[in-house]
DNA sequence: CACAGCCATGCGTTCATGGCATGCTTGCGG
DNA sequence: CCGCAAGCATGCCATGAACGCATGGCTGTG
C-alpha cells in the first residue's frame, strides 16, 4: 500500500493517544481495527513495554506509553518539518545551543543576544543539560554548540567534538545585601570561617571544602538548598552565606551582594563543537563567547552587584 | 528483514551524510550499495526534491538535503530518545517553552529560575519563534506553554490551544545614557517630537507612528535597524531614540536608559498552552508568568534602568 | 585510452504489512 | 445469571516493499 510515509505506526500511535481507541484511530486514519492493532504491537515489540493499558472501553497510555508519546510527538513533527524544509528550503539558518543550567540562564541568552545583533535572521534554541547529555548531543550533530563546566573534571573524549576553553570562571561568594560584610569588595575565606554555609550538591561541597581546606578552615554546611537558586535564597534571608559561580551574578536577586573571593576556586569554562561541523555563525558565535567571557572573566564585572 | 529499528532510511540518510558516500554508508550499516541507493532514492521520492549531489567522488547533501538533514538528525535522535524513555520512564519531568524574540532572552528565563527555584527536578527547554510558528507547536503537543505578544493582533484561532492573558506590556523609550533628558522619569512623546526614531521592522513602525498621531506629532523615523537590539545600538551611540517592549528594560545595555511614556503604547501577553494538557507543573509556571509580569507591568520596574 | 571508483537499475526472493474473518475479554442490562 | 455489545488480538492469505546479486553507465585519473 502506501509507502508513502514511513514511520507509520508511530503517527498511528499518536492518534491511538489521540482518540483514546484503536478502533477510533482506524477510522480516522483509514485503516482496519486490525492494522491499527498490529502496528501499536510492533511498537511495543520495538521499545520491549507494553505502551498501551488495554481496557474494556478502550486503550490508555501506560507511564511508558507517556514518555513515549512526549518525544513521539516531537519526533514525528520534526520529521514533517524535516520534509517540508526539504521541500522549500528554510532561508532561516539556526543555531541550537546547549548549555549546563548556570550557564543558561544569563551567559547564553546573552551571547545570543550579542550574535542576534550583528547578524539577524537566524533562528535559535537553547537546551539546557547536563555535560555528559549535551557533549552527546553535540557528537551526535544534534547540537551546534554546548557551553558547559569541567567540574565536575572528567570530560567524556569523543573525536568528534572539540573542547574550546573560554576561560575560567571564579566563584565568588554570596551573603544578603544587609550582612555586616555587604560591603566588602573582596574576602578570604579564613574571615568566613564563623558564617554558616548553604550548598545543594556534593561537587559544589566538596569545591567549598578543598577551598577552605587550603586556608585551614573547615567550613559549616549545615544547610542544603536543592539547588542554585535555593542557595541563594537561604543567603539573601541572611540563613547562610554561599559560594555559586560569579557567571551567575548578573542574574543575583537585589536582596544579595556577591563578593569575590581572595584566591577563589575557578572552573573551566569550555564550548564543546562538533569537529567538521563547522560554519561561519558558528565560529561567530564562539568568538562572541570568548569575548563575553573575556570580559566577565576578567577583573570588571557584568552588571551584577559586587558593590 | 526485520524492520528491527523504524526511520531506517532515515538513518541511513544521515550516515550517507556522515561518510560521505553511498558505497561507505553501506558498509557501515552492512547493507549493500543498492539497497543504500534504494534508501535514498524513496526519501528522495517522498520529498520531492533531490537531497544528493551525485559525485564521481562520492555525494553530498544539495541545499534541501542540508536542511533536511538538520531536521532529520534531530528527529532521529529523538525517536532513540522516545524508545529509550519508553523502557526506563524519564523521571525528569520536562517543560518545553516557547517564547517570541523579546520574551526569550528576560521573561522566559526568569520564569524558569523561579520555578525550578521552588520545585528543582523538572527539566526545560527554551524555543524562541514567531507567534504563528509557537502557535501550531502547542495546538501539536510538542510545546508546553508559548509565551506570545498579540501585537501583530490576531492569534490564530485553535480548539486545541487556550490563550491565558498575562497583563500588559507598555512601550518604553530609550535614549543614550549621555542624553538630555536621560534624567527624566517620565516623558511625553510630544517632548520628542525633534528626535530622530530607529525602527527595526513595520510592525513597530507603526505601533510608533499610531501613538505619536494621537498627540499630533509625526515622528521622525530616519534609522532603519536590523532589530532591537540595533535600534538600541542606536539610541546607546546617541544617534536616535527608540521605542523598545517594557519588558526588555532588564537586558538594556548599560549606556541606555529606557523612560515610560505617557500614555503609553501596550502590547497585550499572552500564554498559550494546550487544552486538555494540563499537568501541575504548567499550572504553577503559569502561575509564575503571571505574578512576575504582574509585578514587571505595574509601576515598578525588574532591575532595568529607568532611573 | 583503459581502469578504478561510485552510483543506478532489472530481476528474483523474502518477508513485512494490511484486510478479512474469527475468537477472546470486559462491562452492562434484562 | 446470561446474552449482548464494544473493543482488542490473531490466524490466514494476498500484495508489494525492500534486499542482495549482477550489470550497466558515468566520471576523473594514470
Amino acid at each position: 500500500m502506501l509507502a508513502a510515509v514511513s514511520w507509520v505506526s508511530w503517527r498511528t500511535f499518536l492518534a491511538v493517544c489521540r482518540c483514546g481507541s484503536l478502533s477510533a484511530a482506524a477510522l480516522e486514519l483509514g485503516y482496519t481495527q486490525s492494522a491499527v492493532s498490529r502496528q501499536v504491537a510492533a511498537l511495543e515489540r520495538e521499545a520491549g513495554v507494553a505502551l498501551l493499558h488495554r481496557q474494556a472501553r478502550g486503550v490508555e497510555p501506560t507511564a511508558a506509553g507517556i514518555a513515549f508519546l512526549r518525544h513521539a510527538t516531537v519526533a514525528v513533527n520534526e520529521a514533517d518539518r524535516a520534509l517540508r524544509s526539504a521541500r522549500s528550503p528554510d532561508p532561516v539558518r539556526r543555531l541550537a545551543i546547549g548549555a549546563t543550567p548556570s550557564l543558561a540562564t544569563w551567559v547564553a541568552p546573552a551571547a545570543v543576544r550579542r550574535f542576534l545583533a550583528a547578524d539577524p535572521g537566524w533562528g535559535w534554541t537553547l537546551v539546557p543539560g547536563l555535560t555528559r547529555d549535551l557533549h552527546a548531543r553535540v557528537a551526535d550533530g544534534e547540537l551546534d554548540v554546548a557551553l558547559v563546566t569541567d567540574a565536575p573534571p572528567g570530560l567524556p573524549h569523543d573525536d568528534r567534538v572539540r573542547s574550546i576553553p573560554l576561560g575560567a570562571d571564579a566563584m565568588v561568594v554570596v551573603v544578603a545585601a544587609d550582612h555586616p560584610l555587604a560591603g566588602r569588595r573582596r574576602i578570604r575565606i579564613e574571615e568566613l570561617a564563623e558564617e554558616v554555609w548553604a550548598e545543594d550538591n556534593d561537587g559544589s561541597r566538596a569545591l567549598l571544602r578543598r577551598h577552605a581546606a587550603r586556608a585551614g578552615v573547615d567550613p559549616k554546611i549545615d544547610l542544603d538548598a536543592a539547588d542554585l537558586a535555593g542557595k541563594v535564597a537561604l543567603a539573601a534571608t541572611g540563613h547562610a552565606v554561599a559560594l555559586v559561580p560569579g557567571i551567575t551574578l548578573a542574574t543575583l536577586r537585589p536582596d544579595v551582594v556577591g563578593i569575590p573571593l581572595v584566591d577563589a576556586p575557578v572552573r573551566g569554562l569550555h564550548a564543546l563543537v562538533p569537529i567538521g561541523g563547522d560554519h561561519d555563525g558558528l565560529a561567530r558565535f564562539v568568538g562572541i563567547l570568548e569575548d563575553l567571557l573575556g570580559e566577565v572573566t576578567t577583573p570588571g564585572d557584568l552588571g551584577g552587584r559586587t558593590r
